[in-house]
DNA sequence: CTGAAAGCGCTTACAG
DNA sequence: CTGAAAGCGCTTACAG
């Protein structure tokens, strides 16, 4: 019933071999020939199995998205769609498909890896979250599979990947609060074992140490990427006897929760705290005030993230290993 | 380098067959032969090829999940990730991978999924999308291909399917505004060639013709699902000398547009217009005020779907052709 | 420019 | 309980 590359030859009068040759376009197959196949394709809706072609060739066309353990969080953020559009748009381009799996649990990581490069699903890897010591980057990285980091490896710092010069848009938002005039000037930040949060807390630090304004410990605060974090932060915050005049936070999720928060205990934004997030998500303009925000091209991300590892993949790949989004301020009502 | 079946079979003195017969867990082999097969795949690294599998067994443990074809503003909407996090989830729990696809341009789309389905990329397709008069429905349907539709087909009513009772959801928003005592009450749909859309507005028609309520032309507009949508329909409605006192609104961004639109107009919500919509995304808690919101159970119906699917694939599925998840009002601030 | 043949890494009747 | 053999649908040297 489904109609296989002998049944083309068989119809054509030619050779599998032929067939095979017409369908990737060889250069050494006469124009009547080729002709004659290929009409012959179409009327018998003729589709190259891939597994086979797959099996053959030892390729798949098909790009993995490694969806790291606690996926859950990851789904609730704006910037997972966007990332996802990015990378699927530009591998469409070039014929790839997008293969999603998540792991059931950490410790299952390297095997659902293997499964998935050692069983040949797919050419390449694409890792949403650089985690410090990350054992997936190391693991990547030892077997020479091609794969692109998001972000970067403390380990491997030559390892292809796409990533915003995340220290110096945490010091260009921390910048802004002290043109501003602020002086007293807190840090959210998300979980310290990814290296985004980590950066982003680095490039924070230097700003404030070159204004020499006094970094506390207790203005800093260490969360989850998720809403809740934002608001409770706000409870420990504002019940301190001295308080900061302005926020940088890791995540513009993180900050709507803040906003939430501050609004509840009564506090004004910007009047009593000014803020500024990352990622420019939808919720920074839609919420109100809007919040100030550093745009990192998300999409970008994802998109170059795909076109760089499509291009490693087919060895014609002649970049840097490292490619750095631009990022930039947006800003808004709440600074 | 890559290690086979047959590097295992040799290092532990078994032939081919044994060694797949211990991979499948085949039930007439010995223990012993088992166990020592088994030693050695790990000893070795073994990890079936799975395109070679898949060209034997015709089954390729992949769901595809289709984008039509102006998925871009699929994903600016939060309840994208939403399904796909439900799918994928549900779908990791039976060892199936999910595979994302997006055709080029509308005309492509049955060559996109000829691709898929006829070179046996995927075991089963699931539509995130149900649009009237779907040529991708029609096709699915007259291959025989399993595939899943979130939502409903008006041309093909017994198709296996998971959706919301959309009909009645809208019914009971609206008569929601309608108990509160509102009798001037619009409605924001979506693009008129989704289902969707089509749907919610015959539950709020129903519901305004029971309560004996006028039902104005001018006081329903369609748009898209985005946020502007919403913004613009205000400047259109609120300067019409007849206004609403309240709307159902047919997506949650675009509540979030109205509200805004509103706010800049100088409306207070809800004093000067009430609102309620639908999914019940993180926006409707996230704004202020909050949003009434018609929870339709985004994970769920994605989880469903997946499940529902692999069941069909398998043989074991023994449900109705269609699923209906329930929905429920979730009243906040802004009726 | 084209064909015959071998092989990619599995599975599965068939036989014992 | 296990093995030899054929075959899934392709590609690709090798030969002409």
């Amino acid at each position: 019933m489904t109609v296989t590359i002998k049944d083309v030859a068989r119809a054509a009068g030619v050779s599998p071999s032929t067939v095979s040759r017409v369908i990737s376009n060889h250069p050494r197959i006469s124009k009547a020939t080729a002709e004659k196949v290929r009409r012959i394709m179409d009327e018998l809706g003729y589709h190259p199995n891939l597994a086979a072609k797959s099996l053959v060739s030892k390729t798949t066309y098909t790009l993995g998205v490694f969806l790291p353990r606690p996926a859950e969080e990851l789904f609730l953020n704006l910037f997972f769609a966007e990332f996802i559009r990015g990378i699927v748009t530009r591998a469409s381009k070039s014929g790839y498909d997008i293969l999603m799996t998540s792991c059931p649990s950490e410790q299952d990581e390297i095997s659902a890896l293997n499964r998935l490069m050692s069983g040949k699903r797919v050419d390449g890897i694409i890792l949403l979250t650089s985690r410090r010591n990350d054992p997936v980057v190391q693991y990547l990285n030892e077997q020479q599979f091609p794969f692109i980091l998001i972000g970067r490896s403390e380990e491997y710092p030559d390892v292809l990947s796409v990533d915003n010069d995340n220290v110096q848009a945490s010091y260009d938002a921390t910048m802004h609060l002290i043109k501003r005039g602020h002086t007293r000037i807190g840090f959210i930040s998300g979980p310290p074992h990814l290296i985004l949060s980590h950066d982003r807390k680095k490039g924070y630090e230097q700003a404030m140490r070159e204004a020499g304004l006094e970094i506390r410990e207790d203005w800093i605060i260490e969360e989850e990427f998720l809403q809740e974090s934002g608001y409770r932060a706000m409870s420990i915050l504002m019940s301190l006897s001295e308080r900061p005049s302005a926020l940088v936070v890791v995540d513009d999720i993180v900050a709507f929760g803040i906003l939430r928060g501050l609004h509840e205990l009564g506090y004004q934004v910007p009047q009593d705290m000014s803020l500024i997030s990352f990622n420019n998500t939808a919720l920074t303009e839609l919420s109100s005030p809007p919040i100030s925000s550093v745009d990192i091209s998300i999409y970008q991300l994802g998109y170059l993230a795909s076109q760089n590892l499509i291009h490693t993949i087919q060895g014609s790949y002649a970049g840097e290993p490292r490619t750095i989004v631009p990022h930039r301020l947006i800003l808004r009502e709440s600074t």
